[in-house]
DNA sequence: AATTGGCAGTCACTAAACGCGAGTGCCAAA
DNA sequence: TTTGGCACTCGCGTTTAGTGACTGCCAATT
C-alpha cells in the first residue's frame, strides 16, 4: 500500500518531470525538496509506486517517470488548484473585454487559451438546439442559384447555396420570403421543420414545385443542427513539444485536422467536480490520440446551448495550471456570451 | 554563359533533388538522364551554374542542390506545364461536386487543395467590395446586448455582438430593423455607410443616442469590409516536410497561423502569365517565411469580388504539379461559386 | 573549342570503442 | 522503518577510423 509520503513523492516525481522532462531520481528529490528522510527511503517509496504502476523506470537505471496512471492519481488528488496569476486574468479581460461578433469572440478565446497554456486550444461553436428562427433571407445569386442564410435567436447564422431548376424572377421571391419569415418566425427549430413542409400548399400549382426544392432544403439546413464547428489555435505548440511523443506528430495533427475526431472525442467527456474534464494518454487511444492528454470544459451561449472547450497537449503537460486556465476562461465566456 | 545543355542540367538537378532530397552529383546524372556526354562534361557545365548561383554544393564536396535563384529559373522557364492526372480531375469534382454553402465549399476546397499538393493549403474569404446591402437583421440576446447580422448580395454574412446602455424593448427593435433595411437595402457598402449616418435623425429624440450607438457599430462593420479570413488545412504536411527547414517548422507555424502576415503576403503577389504566382524562398523573408515558396491564384465569386487561394510549403516542392493543382482548384471555384 | 579520362583531395556519414555519471536494488546494521 | 554502502546497469557523449561520394583540375583527345 502506498503511503501518504509515497503519494508526497508520486507528486514531485509528476511536477519535476514535467518541468523538466528529465526522469526525476531519488537522489535529486531529496535535494530539491525537504522529505526528512534519506534517498535509499525515497528508493523504497518509489519501488512501491511502481509496483502500483503509478511510476515506471524508462530503462534499467535511470530515474522514474510518471505513467498514464500516475497522472491520472495525479489530476485526481494531488493537483493543487491555485488561481491564475493577476497578469493572466488581465491577459483574458484584454483579449476578449471588447470583442464584437461570434466568430471574432470564439477566435480571440481559443488563441487566448493556446497562449495561457502554451498548448492547442479548441472551441466548439454553441449548439442550435433550443433557439428559435429569428429571420431566413434568401439571396438570389443568380437566375438559378439562391443563397439561404437562417438566423436564430442565440445569434447563430447558417448560410447554404441552392440551386433550382426554374429561374426566379424578384417578386416571387420577395413573396417566398415573407411567407416563410411569417410562418416560422420565433418559431423552434423542430417545429419550424414541420410548419416548413406544408409551406409549398400556400402557392400556386406551378410554384410548388420550386417552393419544395426550396423547403426541403431549408428543413435539412435546420435539421443539420451543426454543433459541428469547431476553430483550433496553437497547432505550433505541438511542434514546440515533439519531443514529448515517442514517434512523429504527424498522425497527432493529422487527427486534429480531422474534425469530426475532435468532435467526438469532446462529446464523450465528462464534466468532474470541478468542471473540468481531463483525459489522459491511453484513454485517447481510440481517437488516435493516445499520446495526448486532452482538458475540456464546457461554456453556455445565450439559449442555454452548451458547447465545449478546451485544450490538448502531450501527456507531460502542467495539469494544474491548464486546468485552472481553461476553467477560467470557460467561465468568463460563459459570463461573455450572456448566461441569461 | 549558361548554355542550353545547362539548363537542361539545372531542370534535371532540380527534377531529382525535389524528388530524392540528395543533394544531385554529375554521375548520377549521366546515369539516369541521357545527357550522351561524360560526368566530366557535366561537371564543367555544374560549374558555369555554380558562378551564375542557380546552384550550390552544400559542402565541400558533394552533389549540388538548386539555389532560390534556380528554383526560380526552373519555375519561369523551364517547368513543364502538364496538366492534371484524370484521377485529380475527379477528385475536384467529388470534393467540390454537391456543396452546399459558402463556408462548406472553401472548407472543401482547402481541404482538397491540400490533398493533391500535400502541402499547406490556403483559401481566402471573398471580398465584400462591390457587394450590396440585402438585408440587416438585429437579434436582441439579452434586454441590453444586440446582435447585428449583415447580408450581402454576394453572400457574405457578417455578425457582431454589441452593448447598449438603455434596454431596448421589441416594439422598437421592429421599428429600427425596418427603417435599417428600408434605408440602406441596395446600396453599396459605400452609399450604405453614408446613408446610415443621418438615420438617428429619424427618430424621436429619447432614442437618437442608442439608436446612434447601433448605427455606428454597423457603418464600422460595413466599413470592416473584411477580407480578412482565411482557411486553412494541411498543416500536418509540414511536419512530414520538417527535415526540408533548417531550424524548427515552429517560427513557420507561428508565422502561418499569424493570418494578418499571409493575407499581406497574399496580397502583394502578382499573377503571371499562368495565372498562378509563384514567391520562392528568400521573396518570403520579410513574412518570416524566407525558408517557405508559396503559389496563389485569383478565383472570383459571384459580384466579380476577387480572392486569392493558393498552397505554401518547403521551397524543395514539386512546382509543376502543385502549380497546375493550384490553378485547376481556383478555376473550378470560380466556375462553382458563379462568374456572373 | 569542347570533351574526356584520370587522379588527388575533401568531407559527411557510420560504426565501433570507450569512459563517465546517474541511478537502482539489495543487504546488513541502526 | 530507516539508513549507508556497494556492486551493477545502462544511456549518452566523445573519439577514432574507415568508407564512399563528390569535386576540381589537368593533360590528352576529338
Amino acid at each position: 500500500m502506498v503511503s501518504d509520503r509515497g503519494l508526497d513523492v508520486l507528486r514531485v516525481i509528476v511536477q519535476d518531470y514535467v518541468a523538466s522532462r528529465e526522469p526525476v531520481g531519488s537522489k535529486s528529490i531529496v535535494e530539491r525538496h525537504s522529505f526528512g528522510v534519506s534517498a535509499a527511503t525515497i528508493r523504497n517509496d518509489m519501488a512501491l509506486l511502481e509496483e502500483e504502476e503509478l511510476i515506471v523506470a524508462p530503462h534499467t537505471s535511470s530515474g522514474r517517470v510518471p505513467t498514464d496512471k500516475g497522472y491520472r492519481v495525479f489530476v485526481d488528488q494531488l493537483a493543487d488548484h491555485r488561481p491564475l496569476t493577476g497578469a493572466q486574468k488581465q491577459a483574458i479581460e484584454m483579449f476578449l473585454g471588447q470583442s464584437v461578433d461570434l466568430d471574432d469572440v470564439l477566435a480571440r478565446t481559443v488563441r487566448l487559451l493556446s497562449q495561457l497554456t502554451q498548448q492547442v486550444a479548441l472551441v466548439q461553436y454553441p449548439s442550435l438546439a433550443k433557439s428559435r428562427v429569428r429571420h431566413i433571407e434568401l439571396v438570389p445569386l443568380s437566375s438559378t442559384r439562391v443563397m439561404s442564410v437562417f438566423i436564430t435567436d442565440n445569434g447563430r447564422v447558417e448560410q447554404r447555396l441552392l440551386d433550382v431548376t426554374a429561374p426566379l424572377d424578384d417578386v416571387f421571391l420577395m413573396e417566398l420570403r415573407s411567407k416563410l419569415n411569417a410562418s416560422v418566425g420565433g418559431l423552434g427549430l423542430a417545429e419550424a421543420a414541420t410548419v416548413l413542409a406544408t409551406l409549398p400548399e400556400q402557392f400556386a400549382v406551378d410554384r410548388q414545385s420550386v417552393v419544395r426544392l426550396i423547403v426541403v432544403s431549408l428543413i435539412e439546413q435546420v435539421a443539420a443542427n451543426r454543433q459541428d464547428k469547431l476553430v483550433m489555435a496553437g497547432t505550433a505548440n505541438l511542434v514546440r513539444t515533439e519531443e514529448d511523443f515517442s514517434g512523429s506528430i504527424f498522425p497527432v495533427l493529422e487527427a486534429i485536422e480531422e474534425q469530426v475526431t475532435l468532435l467526438k472525442l469532446f462529446s464523450e467527456m465528462a464534466v468532474d467536480q470541478h468542471g473540468v474534464s481531463v483525459s489522459i494518454g491511453r484513454e485517447n487511444a481510440e481517437f488516435g490520440l493516445g499520446e495526448t492528454s486532452v482538458l475540456t470544459s464546457g461554456y453556455a451561449a445565450s439559449g442555454g446551448s452548451l458547447a465545449r472547450l478546451g485544450v490538448l497537449g502531450p501527456i507531460r503537460m502542467d495539469y494544474s495550471n491548464n486546468m485552472a486556465a481553461v476553467r477560467a476562461v470557460a467561465r468568463y465566456l460563459t459570463r461573455l456570451l450572456g448566461e441569461e
